[in-house]
DNA sequence: ACGACAATTATCCGTTTAGATGATATAATG
DNA sequence: CATTATATCATCTAAACGGATAATTGTCGT
């Protein structure tokens, strides 16, 4: 048995929702919010609850912040967001916020037990048009990346550049690589006319904006 | 009418699916290929279809790399990953390859048709399974990102914060700022306090750890 | 053998930083 | 009212940095 509670400002997809779910033998709709405060305070409600179709425009607090509060305190509990929202912003708030799953309103509603009891089995649906919107994020940030062959960065000019992405003054990381402080100098200098920089801050700037040597 | 070519090495598999697409009107399989080579071959082809269901597992070139070439020749042809794999690696792999959707085989395969149509009106079908991988990889990289305000800066140092970033020196922020460059200094040094760094470049590396201040 | 490049070191110069110390003014807090 | 935090400016020192120039060594390919 499957329990569930909603937040959904709309009181006719929030009663909606909660008659085409109750229909489902294995799902049982505990309570249906019309903000998601009221829901924040029932702390017994939380923990007996599996899973909150979650709207995200809302009076008050809005359904992301709600998600990130839930999740944070009760990190079992598995939040469907349910919206007619499709832009990039919002969608990447909520998964970042916690949700589990995204969903548009204008979706087959036929197929929302069968995406809950999805989400029961360890997956995350998505409606086609917001994976769309997820994919393009992923790949856009990967599509400008470029690697130190790029820039034709000898072996003894990434060492160095390791160095410096770690904070390292020329003397210190002289010493780590057995060179004299000038060299190391020698060599970052030369990074840089290849890099087109000019300091350690462009420098730094330029690694992360292109996926330079992966930091961390 | 969506043209569609398949690259699929099991035969089962494969005349599976163009039977499966060919009960549909609006569907024409136009080829079946065992491998990725030949198709990458038949260039009058790639110019005439939308749509290619690429396995990943396949004799030769993998399904990844194939889309990646195909993509980046032809960026108008969709490809939805048809597969048994759902590593998180080969999940990442694939849509950094640029492939459109991700599909589980082991899906319902009487949703196929309609996740190759969604993908014509711009959606990226994705199992449930694939979209948890997805999400948990998003929600991972945020998981200890840090805010200005957790390290209570003031709205000045804020500002002086985002002229390091763009790599000014003090007398340049100074003038920015309207403020003497003693005073910028005297700034950066009390963020360097807060942030328990002690130069410029830890400063960025702390900025990029913690995703404080959205670069770009 | 020659040239091109990588790696190494050094020196000089002016600028920038980090760090310390001190001072003033204003707003918020207790 | 006293205290604290913020914002402002100045001065001083030592270290670090960016930029230019020059020279030596070894390797690789032509």
């Amino acid at each position: 048995m499957i329990h569930i509670a909603i937040v959904e400002d709309s009181i006719d997809a929030r009663e909606g929702f909660r008659y085409l779910l109750n229909l489902d033998p294995d799902i049982k709709v505990i309570q249906a919010f019309e903000s998601a405060e009221p829901l924040l305070m029932q702390e017994e409600l939380l923990n007996n609850i599996d899973v909150i179709l979650m709207d995200i425009e809302l009076p008050g607090m809005d359904g992301i912040e709600a998600t990130h509060r839930i999740r944070r305190a009760y990190p079992d509990i598995d939040i469907l967001i349910l919206t007619i929202f499709e832009e990039q912003d919002k969608i990447l708030r909520a998964i970042h916020a916690g949700a589990t799953g995204y969903v548009l309103k204008n979706s087959d509603p036929t197929e929302l037990v069968s995406q809950i009891k999805s989400i029961r089995e360890g997956g995350s649906p998505i409606s086609p048009h917001v994976a769309r919107k997820l994919l393009e994020q992923m790949q856009k940030s990967n599509d400008q990346q470029r690697t130190p062959e790029d820039y034709q960065l000898t072996k003894r000019e990434i060492e160095i550049c390791i160095e410096i992405i770690n904070g390292y003054t020329y003397r210190e990381m002289a010493e780590h690589l057995n060179m004299a402080g000038s060299t190391a100098k020698r060599h970052i200098l030369n990074v840089y006319k290849k890099l087109g920089v000019n300091s350690k801050v462009e420098f730094m700037k330029k690694v992360v904006d292109e996926g330079l040597f992966h930091i961390h």
